[in-house]
DNA sequence: TGTGTAAGTAACTATACGGTGCATTAGGCG
DNA sequence: CGCCTAATGCACCGTATAGTTACTTACACA
């Protein structure tokens, strides 16, 4: 007879039905499953199964197959803003912030390369979930907001360039990071050298870094 | 009663039954359906219909759906690195070659967007179509040699810097032009503008010259 | 002109898929 | 304690899917 059955702790109280924790599963399954195999790939049944909850949960929380993928990608996207608001731009010159941001990139890249295979899909699809998504317009804004300010910074410092957009380099700065991985497997086979390779990483990001200050620095 | 129903021309006969001709129908048709849809998301039906073929001549030519993605992309693979090897890079001065070569790239997704879905599909599924194909090796490897040597040239003649790896620029090129198209309909929604318009193009092909020019031109 | 081969067709199959109806049960709250 | 809502489970559905079987027909060539 357990003494304290009926007693649980309100911390550590082991709730059989936890609504919550049935969500995340599902979604972190989700993640998986969309990343792997593409929205259209992906299965629900296969995602239910590795997420140790009944399909039936899937369709209560999320609606359908395409309400579960909006909500994954919303998420993944709040996240790597969240991220990047961490970095403390304002707060070094102007050159450092600059490459604290290509390596920024590039690394939650690697750490998270879920989010490219995402973020492909929905493209595959022309945007179709994120169409109407106020929340994701106004937080890419305000980082857009965030790199002019660091651009205007870098003028008066007198180490930028004048006349560079901020939502172009934005663009760039992504292009040069998010190619290399999201190519990587038809690279690997087309040059015949192993992208993921840790000498070839090295090599990449420090390439990504001189282009990018070449175009933003002056000199 | 037609006079000639027994004597066709060899050149102009019209031929009820033509395999090259069916063969191409399905290869278009799936070109189609598999960049508009992705590689999951394509239906054998619908190119089939598409193709005005049957159903089942796609499988005797093609063994199956992943043999016919394969020889789909294997094609445009084909078709980027023919129109590239038409560019007279060879004759003209080094620092036009390269502004050359970055708008033939903008250029070519932009009038074969399906090229760049088929490879996003090829990636999705870990490149497991083209991994054995030495075809493709081949002549990327005398692509990138092709660079090597304008790069060197450059140098000789004094307007390029030293040490810039061919492969790397080669990969930063594609990089800068495959991203904003790739990602246009997800960035269209995030930065509030239209990726695809007039003036948006003609922005970012200019800002993807200066970002080549200023990685490789001395000064 | 006859014939073997390859091009082409239609109908079919097995299954896997996204999605649902309905019964059951845990547990928060009064 | 007992009730009511929300969490969960099970079994099921209609359909769409890749792939196939068995057949017919055009035509190149002898």
């Amino acid at each position: 007879m357990p003494l304290e059955k009926s007693r649980p702790s309100s911390s550590t109280k082991k709730r059989v039905r936890d609504a919550e924790a049935t969500k995340l599963r599902i979604l972190e399954a989700a993640k998986k499953e969309f990343s792997r195999n593409g929205l259209e790939g992906a299965r629900v049944d296969a995602i239910a199964l590795d997420a140790k909850a009944n399909k039936r949960m899937l369709y209560h929380y999320f609606k359908s197959k395409d309400g579960l993928f909006r909500t994954v990608l919303e998420r993944e996207y709040l996240n790597i803003r969240a991220e990047e608001t961490k970095l403390d731009l304002e707060n070094l010159p102007p050159r450092t912030a600059l490459e604290t941001l290509v390596r920024f990139t590039w690394e939650y890249y690697i750490a998270n390369p879920e989010f490219i295979t995402l973020v492909n899909s929905e493209n595959l699809c022309q945007a179709a979930h994120i169409k109407n998504s106020p929340t994701l317009k106004t937080i890419s804004q305000k980082f857009v907001r965030r790199i002019q300010s660091l651009l205007d910074r870098g003028i008066r410092e007198n180490v930028f360039r004048e006349g560079i957009d901020a939502a172009q380099l934005n663009i760039t700065i992504a292009s040069i990071n998010y190619y290399y991985f999201t190519n990587r497997f038809t690279g690997s086979v087309i040059f015949e050298r192993d992208f993921t390779a840790p000498e070839a990483l090295k090599e990449r990001i420090t390439f990504n870094i001189e282009t990018i200050c070449r175009l933003v620095c002056k000199n």
